[in-house]
DNA sequence: ACCTGAACACCGTTCAAGT
DNA sequence: ACCTGAACACCGTTCAAGT
């Protein structure tokens, strides 16, 4: 059915892409964990995460799929190093000492890298990657709240309750995009009816407000309302 | 590598296995969707979603794959059924008025039936379900706080908070489970040491409390300080 | 050191042919 | 009405053979 032949879809150098054996000439594009990350990356972005195969990467590359096993470990390592890229390239951004402020800072900085690729988004967002990446930004959340008196353990759960907040957040605002059908009239109204003759009565009644998405406000509500908690729970010293 | 015959994965019947063709004989299992939920929750909860495959499910019944095609519309709305029932399955605790512990109460029930099948877990809360089996907690959640006066508008920010939090906490509850191996005193000792390790100043101080996690205190400490939150901003007609 | 051919055991899905 | 055979275009992955 709808499906892209092979012949086509070749490398974007567009050199050395005759079948061959063994090391390639010369120039050719050299094979590195590197270009095989860029290329899962740009298969994700444009096809999304379910079309990413180890063909399809290897086709962007211009090269055979078991050629990427002399560099990853396999389809589910790639996804890993794919998701850790990612959040590396989340920037933490320089805590100020304002409790709220900061932790709000940290929070729309993880949005922003991880809506950078709204299609890798629940890669980022559900894999559990227990390298170094993932540590920066708990290390950040934990500085912040340390910094505001609150002790190992109770940072910690805050932390836990903050990251929580952050995932469920931004994971539903990547999955309401199809549902949503972005912001446009027609789709909220259609939305709306549907909600309104859904015969549940809170439901219908608050059809107007459950038809419509704002993400941004959406998180930034949520962000903080968590945030105040936070604040609210500040020991006697800082508050 | 590691798989299994296929002859020796039949049906729980164990009766009309030979290859036909054509309508069963009499008496034999007739498929239906209700059987193809099953058998697709059965192969989930013991083998992992990943392990879901028209074939898999079939194999369970004792039939071929195509056969499912006659009742389900193809694999990606079977999953979408499968999440549906299993959300359809949870029971909405009645309100009693006390705004704080209903909200709790419907925690606790969607925490209880998406960890049901933990296995599934990870369907339930990322699949887009558009049907009516997700509505029944929207309506539950929304009932109680339009009961405690706030305005829909409201009450539909306060929702979405409290989902995404629920949402969060439970992926994570259930991601963890292999990365922090249940809560072994060895291997609580060993991730402590990674993390001591991490040359991150305040992960490594915070090390021995980032190393264990009671999912269930967690859950209980998160869903608490988000229904404080709630309760904080409640209209001064009931605070 | 790094690539591919051949091969294997899978996938989802369509469609016509069977009963 | 509902099942399967044949078929198609895919999958991930291993391993030996090539340069």
């Amino acid at each position: 059915m709808g499906f892209v032949s092979t012949t086509e879809r070749r490398s974007p150098t567009d050199q050395a892409q005759q079948a061959r054996r063994g090391r390639p000439p010369k120039g050719a594009t050299q094979l590195s964990r590197e270009a095989i990350l860029n290329a899962a990356i740009e298969v994700i972005d444009t096809a999304g995460v379910a079309s990413i195969t180890m063909r399809s990467v290897a086709r962007q590359l211009g090269v055979d799929a078991k050629s990427l096993y002399n560099h990853v470990d396999g389809k589910d390592h790639l996804l890993d190093v794919v998701a850790e890229r990612v959040l590396a390239g989340m920037d933490i951004p320089e805590p100020t000492g304002a409790t709220g402020d900061d932790l709000r800072a940290i929070a729309h900085a993880f949005r922003a890298r991880t809506l950078q690729y709204p299609q890798a988004a629940t890669l980022v967002l559900t894999r559990q990657l227990s390298s170094f990446a993932g540590l920066a930004p708990v290390e950040a959340v934990l500085f912040v709240l340390r910094a505001a008196d609150f002790s190992p353990e109770e940072a910690v759960h805050l932390l836990r309750t903050f990251v929580a907040t952050l995932i469920g957040s931004i994971l539903r605002e990547v999955n309401a995009g199809p549902t949503f059908g972005v912001s446009d009239a027609e789709g909220i109204a259609r939305r709306r009816a549907v909600l309104e003759q859904s015969g549940l009565p809170t439901v219908s009644e608050a059809a107007v407000y459950l038809a419509q998405f704002d993400s941004e406000a959406e998180f930034d509500f949520t962000i903080n309302l968590t945030i105040a908690n936070v604040l609210a729970r500040l020991p006697a010293t800082k508050a």
